[in-house]
RNA sequence: GGGCGAUUAGCUCAGCUGGCAGAGCGCUUCCUUCACACGGAAGAGGUCACUGGUUCAAGUCCAGUAUCGCCCACCA
C-alpha cells in the first residue's frame, strides 16, 4: 500500500469548499492571459477563412446594470461560459461578445421611479440633469455588477468592451439609420401610435402588453337626423367600451349586408354631447354579430377605425393630450383625466336618456409593458421603419422583413459566398419566427425617452432636414447654422439590433469584424425572440449583407420553487448570489444546466442545488484519494491503446466505459444538448469510476503483486475533470492545476490549467466489448451477495462463506469480489457440484451461479419462494423474447444488432431458468 | 380567434435518431469500513393524461380529446 501522508491530501481539505476556491482560481485565470481573447490572423491569412479552426462566437445578453441580477442571467450566463470554454478546449479560438446597451431600458425606469419618489418627472430637471443621474447611477454600479458575474463564472472580460453605454455619436447606429433613410425604409410620419401617458413615449408594438380587464359595453343611442339636420326622434344604437372616445367619432358604421340598416343607407347621426353630425356608413370590417351591429367610428383612437377611416376618406379627430387628459375638442370634459371622463360622460348619457343599457363585458387592454398605464392608440408623428417595402440593392429586389425570413427558411448567401440557414434550438422557435415576420408590421423607433442613441436628423427654422453620420454644422438644404437635433431617441432595440457588428467595429473593416463575422451562436432568453433575434437578423442582413449568426440557442425561463414566473412585482426575484454563497457557483450552474430539458423552463429546486454541490464534494474526494496513491513529482505512465491487451481487465472496462462516455457528451454537445452530457458525466464519475472502478482499485492498491491502477486511475480522473471543466469550472480547475496538483502527476499535461487544455475527443481505441461484459458480470455478483445479505439481515460489515461457481475467467477477480461484497474465504469453483447445497441461499445470474452457506440463518421456505418468483418472471420473459423471434417480420425487419441482443437476452434468461429448476430440484 | 408547450414514481423533472421505463428529493432497512455522512449498501414505488392509428416493436411517430401554462391577434 502506498504510504498515506501527502503534500497534496494536506493541501486539500475534506470537504470542497468553493469560496476558498473561487475567488483565487478566478484569478489565476486572469493572470495566466487565459481570457484575453483570440488575436484574429493577420489580413492576408483571412481570405479563406477556414483553417481547421474556425473562430466561434457567442453572443451574449446584456448585463443587467440595475444590479438585480437574476437567475435568468445565470442560466444564459452559465450556458455561454460553458460553450466559449467548450469550443476553446477544443482548439477553436471561440470569442465571447459583450452587450451593454439595451440595459438602459432599466437604468432609464430606475432613475425615473428615484424621480418620483422626489416628487419629480423627468421633464422638471431637463435632459442635462437626467442623463447626469443615469451616468452616475452607472459608474456606481458598474463594478458591483461585473463582480457579481464573475461569481458566475461569467468571462465577459475575455471580450474587448467595444460598446459603450455612451450614447453620444454611437457610430454603427448612426450609420445604419442613415443607410435605412438612403434607400427610403426610416421615414418620419404622421400616424396612430401606441403612446404611453405615463412614459409620455410612444411604444413598438412588442412593448405593450395586452392584459384582460372587467368593464363595461355600453350601448348609447345615437339620434338620426334628417337632411335639415334636424332631430327624426329615432335613434341608432352602438356599443362602446370606450365612451369617452365619442367625441372624437367621425361616423358610425354598419356591415353593407345588414337588413337592418339598408334604410339607413345615406342617412346621418349626431354625436351626443358635442352634436356633431356624422354619416352612417357601410364596411366589411363591420361584425353584424357583436352588439347592436352598428359601429362608431373613431380613426384618432382606434387601429381599426382609423383603416375604416382611410377608406372612406373620414376626418380624423384628437381627443386626447400625451397625458392622458382630453383636450378642447372634448368640449365639456377639457381638461378631464381620460377615465374620469369616462365616468362622467356615461352618467351623462344616462340623464340624458341616451345610454341604452350597462352590459358587463371582459375584454384586452393594452398596457405599458414598464410602468402598466394604459397605453392609448394616439396619432403622433413619429420615426419608423418600413419592414416589407421592397429595395433595390446591388441589382437586386429585396426587403427587410423578406431577407431575415430567407436567412432561416432557405439560407442567405452573403458576400463571402457561404450560406447561412439560421438553425434555432430548440427548432420550434423557427415557426414562431416565421410567422412574425410575415405579419410584420412596420416599426415605431423614436421614443420621447432621453435614454438612447438620440435620432440623427436635424432641423434648421425652416424645417428643412438633414439626416447624418456626423454632427453637421449647416442645415444642408439651405445651408442655415441655426439647426437644432431632433429631440428623440431610438428604441434601444434599434440599437441592440445593431450591436453585434458594432461591438467588432463596423462599418470599418476592422480584422475583429472580418474574422468573428458571423458569429456562431447567439444565445439568450425564448421571450425575447421578436424584440431582439429577429431585429439582429434582420439589421445584421441590412448593414452587412451576411446573416448574423448561424445558430440561436433559447434557454428556458427560471421560475421560483413554487413554478411561478419571477418578478419584481411578486417580489419572488432570487439572487443568485444567496444560492452562490451557500453552494458554490459550480452547484449552482450545474444544476441550471442539467435540471431540465434544451430550451424547457425550469423551477428553482434548492435540494437539486445542493445535488450538485454534493457532487462536487463527491468529485473532491475522489480526486483527494487519487492524489493520496501518489508521491510528489510522482508522474504516471501514459496510456497507449497498444498496451490494451496488458491491462487487467477493470482496466480495460473503465477505459471503454469512459471512451463510450466521451463520445456521447461530444455528440450531444455539438446537438446543444448540454443538460444531457451533464447528466451522463456526472452518472459516469459517480457510479462508475466512484462507486465500482475505485473500490476494485482500493483491491490493487493494496496488493503488492499486481500492476497498478494509478496510471489509468489518473488518466481516466483527468479526462473527467476535462469533460466536466465547462460545467463545473472551479473545482475542476482547483484539482487539476490547484492544490489537487493532478496536472503536475500527468506525464503530458499540454496545458497549464485545465481551461485550456485539450477536450477528451471521441475515438474507439479503447473500446472493449469483452471486458464490458466479464467486469458486468463481477458487479452483479457483487450485487446478488450484497442483496442476500440485506433479505437475510446479515450486517454489511460481517466477513461470510462464499462460493461462486462459474468460468475459470472470474477466478481473477476474487480478491474484488471478496473486498466489495465483504466475502470471505470466496471460492470460485468450476461446476456446481463443488459447492454445497444444503442451508444455502443462492443467486442465479446468467454466467454465475452465487452460493452463500448460512447455517442457523438460512430459511427453506423464504428461498423457495424467491427462487419460484425468479422462475415466473423468467418465464414470462423468455416466452416474450421467443413470441418476438418467432415473428419473421421482426428477425427479418428489425436491425440484426436488436435482433442478436434479443437472442442473447433469451439466452440468458434460459440460463437462469436452468440454474432455477436445479436449485429449486435441491430444495424438495 | 390562432399558434406553441406540458401531462412519466409521493414531489420536481430527464428520457437524443422508435428496440428490457430513469434522476434528484422524499420513503423503508442497514452501515460512521482508513476519498467522501455534502457518504456507502440494499429496497419499495409507474396501465408513461385519454382514444384511435402507423409499425415486427410506441413514453418516443401521426390524428383526435381533456386539463394546465405560455405566446401572438385591430372584433367595437
Amino acid at each position: 500500500m502506498a504510504t498515506e501522508s501527502k503534500q497534496t491530501r494536506e493541501e486539500m481539505p475534506k470537504a470542497y469548499n468553493p469560496a476558498a476556491v473561487e475567488g483565487p482560481t478566478y484569478r489565476r485565470w486572469e493572470e495566466s492571459g487565459a481570457f484575453t481573447p483570440p488575436e484574429p490572423p493577420p489580413a492576408g491569412k483571412l481570405a479563406d477563412g477556414q483553417t481547421g479552426k474556425e473562430p466561434y462566437t457567442i453572443v451574449m445578453p446584456p448585463p443587467n446594470l440595475t444590479g438585480e441580477l437574476h437567475l435568468g442571467h445565470a442560466l444564459g450566463d452559465s450556458i455561454e461560459d460553458l460553450l466559449v470554454r467548450w469550443r476553446r478546449m477544443q482548439g477553436r479560438p471561440a470569442l465571447w461578445l459583450p452587450g451593454v446597451d439595451h440595459a438602459a431600458i432599466a437604468v432609464h425606469t430606475l432613475i425615473e421611479r428615484q424621480l418620483s419618489e422626489e416628487g419629480l418627472s423627468r421633464r422638471d430637471i431637463g435632459r442635462e440633469a437626467f442623463l447626469e443621474r443615469t451616468w452616475e447611477f452607472v459608474r456606481k454600479n458598474r463594478a458591483r455588477i461585473a463582480e457579481q458575474h464573475k461569481r458566475l463564472g461569467d468571462s465577459a472580460d475575455w471580450s474587448r468592451e467595444l460598446f459603450t453605454m455612451d450614447p453620444g455619436p454611437a457610430l454603427a447606429v448612426r450609420t445604419i439609420f442613415v443607410r435605412l433613410f438612403e434607400k427610403g425604409l426610416v421615414y418620419r410620419g404622421n400616424r396612430l401610435i401606441n403612446w404611453c401617458p405615463g412614459c409620455q413615449s410612444a411604444l413598438s408594438d412588442l412593448e405593450v402588453d395586452h392584459v384582460d380587464e372587467d368593464s363595461f359595453l355600453w350601448h348609447v343611442k345615437y339620434p338620426l337626423i334628417d337632411m335639415a339636420g334636424k332631430d327624426t326622434g329615432e335613434f341608432i344604437t352602438i356599443a362602446t367600451t370606450r365612451p369617452e372616445t365619442i367625441m372624437a367619432d367621425t361616423a358610425i358604421a354598419v356591415h353593407p349586408g345588414d337588413g337592418r340598416y339598408t334604410h339607413l343607407r345615406g342617412a346621418k347621426a349626431r354625436v351626443p354631447v358635442i352634436n356633431r353630425e356624422i354619416p352612417i356608413i357601410e364596411d366589411e370590417a363591420i361584425d353584424p354579430e357583436f352588439g347592436s351591429g352598428a359601429l362608431k367610428v373613431t380613426p384618432g383612437h382606434d387601429q381599426t377605425d382609423f383603416e375604416i377611416g382611410e377608406r372612406h376618406g373620414l376626418p380624423i379627430v384628437n381627443v386626447m393630450q400625451p397625458d392622458g387628459t382630453l383636450n378642447e375638442e372634448a368640449g365639456p370634459y377639457a381638461g378631464v383625466d381620460r377615465f374620469e371622463a369616462r365616468k362622467r360622460i356615461v352618467a351623462d348619457l344616462k340623464a340624458q336618456g341616451l345610454l341604452e343599457r350597462e352590459e358587463p363585458y371582459r375584454h384586452s387592454i393594452g398596457v405599458c409593458d414598464r410602468c402598466g398605464s394604459v397605453v392609448e392608440p394616439l396619432m403622433s408623428e413619429q420615426w419608423f421603419v418600413a419592414m416589407s417595402k421592397e429595395y433595390e440593392k446591388n441589382g437586386a429586389t429585396r426587403s427587410i422583413s423578406g431577407d431575415a425570413l430567407k436567412a432561416v427558411s432557405e439560407g442567405w448567401t452573403g458576400p463571402s459566398g457561404k450560406t447561412t440557414q439560421i438553425k434555432m434550438v430548440p427548432e420550434r422557435h423557427t415557426k414562431v419566427y416565421q410567422n412574425w415576420l410575415e405579419n410584420i408590421r412596420d416599426w415605431c423607433i423614436s421614443r420621447q425617452l432621453w435614454w438612447g442613441h438620440r435620432i440623427p436628423v436635424w432641423y434648421c427654422e425652416d424645417e428643412h432636414m438633414t439626416v447624418a453620420v456626423e454632427d453637421p454644422t449647416k442645415c444642408a438644404t439651405c445651408g442655415s447654422t441655426e439647426i437644432s437635433q431632433d429631440e428623440d431617441t431610438l428604441d434601444t432595440w434599434f440599437s441592440s439590433a445593431l450591436w453585434p457588428f458594432s461591438t467588432l467595429g463596423w462599418p470599418e473593416e476592422t480584422q475583429d469584424l472580418r474574422y468573428f463575422y458571423p458569429t456562431s451562436v447567439m444565445e439568450t432568453g425564448y421571450d425575447i425572440i421578436f424584440l431582439w433575434v429577429t431585429r439582429m437578423i434582420m439589421m445584421g442582413i441590412f448593414a452587412t449583407d451576411e446573416a448574423p449568426f448561424e445558430w440561436v440557442y433559447f434557454h428556458g425561463t427560471v421560475r421560483d420553487d413554487r413554478g411561478q414566473r419571477m418578478s419584481k412585482s411578486k417580489g419572488n426575484g432570487v439572487d443568485p448570489e444567496v444560492l452562490i454563497d451557500r453552494y458554490g457557483s459550480d452547484a449552482l450552474r450545474f444544476k441550471l444546466i442539467t435540471a431540465g430539458g434544451t430550451g424547457n423552463d425550469q423551477r428553482l429546486e434548492e435540494p437539486r442545488i445542493e445535488a450538485a454541490r454534493n457532487f462536487a464534494n463527491k468529485l473532491w474526494n475522489a480526486s483527494r484519494f487519487v492524489l493520496s496513491q501518489l508521491e510528489p513529482g510522482e508522474t504516471v505512465p501514459a496510456l497507449d491503446p497498444s498496451q490494451q491487451a496488458m491491462l487487467p481487465t477493470e482496466d480495460r472496462w473503465i477505459l471503454s466505459r469512459l471512451e463510450r462516455l466521451t463520445g456521447e457528451a461530444d455528440r450531444l454537445m455539438e446537438r446543444f444538448e448540454l443538460g444531457e452530457a451533464g447528466r451522463e458525466i456526472e452518472e459516469f464519475v459517480w457510479d462508475e469510476l466512484c462507486d465500482w472502478y475505485l473500490e476494485i482499485a482500493k483491491v490493487r492498491q493494496r496488493s503488492d503483486d499486481e500492476v497498478s491502477p494509478l496510471p489509468v486511475l489518473v488518466h481516466v480522473l483527468d479526462a473527467c475533470l476535462r469533460l466536466l471543466h465547462p460545467f463545473m469550472p472551479y473545482v475542476t480547475e482547483e484539482i487539476w492545476s490547484g492544490s489537487g496538483d493532478l496536472r503536475g502527476h500527468l506525464p503530458d499535461p499540454g496545458s497549464e490549467l485545465v481551461m485550456t487544455a485539450a477536450y477528451p475527443a471521441p475515438a474507439d481505441a479503447w473500446r472493449d466489448e469483452a471486458a464490458e461484459r466479464e467486469i458486468g458480470l463481477v458487479l452483479d455478483i457483487v450485487r446478488a451477495v450484497r442483496n442476500i445479505r440485506r433479505e437475510r439481515g446479515i450486517d454489511a460489515g460481517t466477513w461470510i462463506d462464499a462460493y461462486v461457481v462459474a468460468d475459470g475467467a472470474m477466478a481473477k477477480h476474487g480478491p474484488a469480489i471478496e473486498q466489495l461484497a465483504r466475502v470471505r474465504p470466496l471460492r470460485i469453483v468450476a461446476n456446481r457440484a463443488a459447492a454445497p447445497s444444503e442451508s444455502v441461499a443462492t443467486a442465479v445470474l446468467a454466467g454465475a451461479l452465487v452460493v452463500l452457506p448460512l447455517a442457523g440463518l438460512f430459511d427453506f421456505e423464504a428461498e423457495r419462494a424467491k427462487l419460484q418468483k425468479q422462475r415466473a418472471e423468467e418465464q414470462a420473459q423468455v416466452e416474450r423474447l421467443e413470441t418476438q423471434l418467432r415473428n419473421d417480420k421482426f428477425t427479418s425487419g428489425a436491425p440484426a444488432q436488436v435482433v442478436a441482443d434479443v437472442r442473447e437476452r433469451l439466452e440468458a434468461a434460459r440460463g437462469r431458468i436452468d440454474g432455477l429448476e436445479a436449485r429449486l430440484a435441491e430444495l424438495q
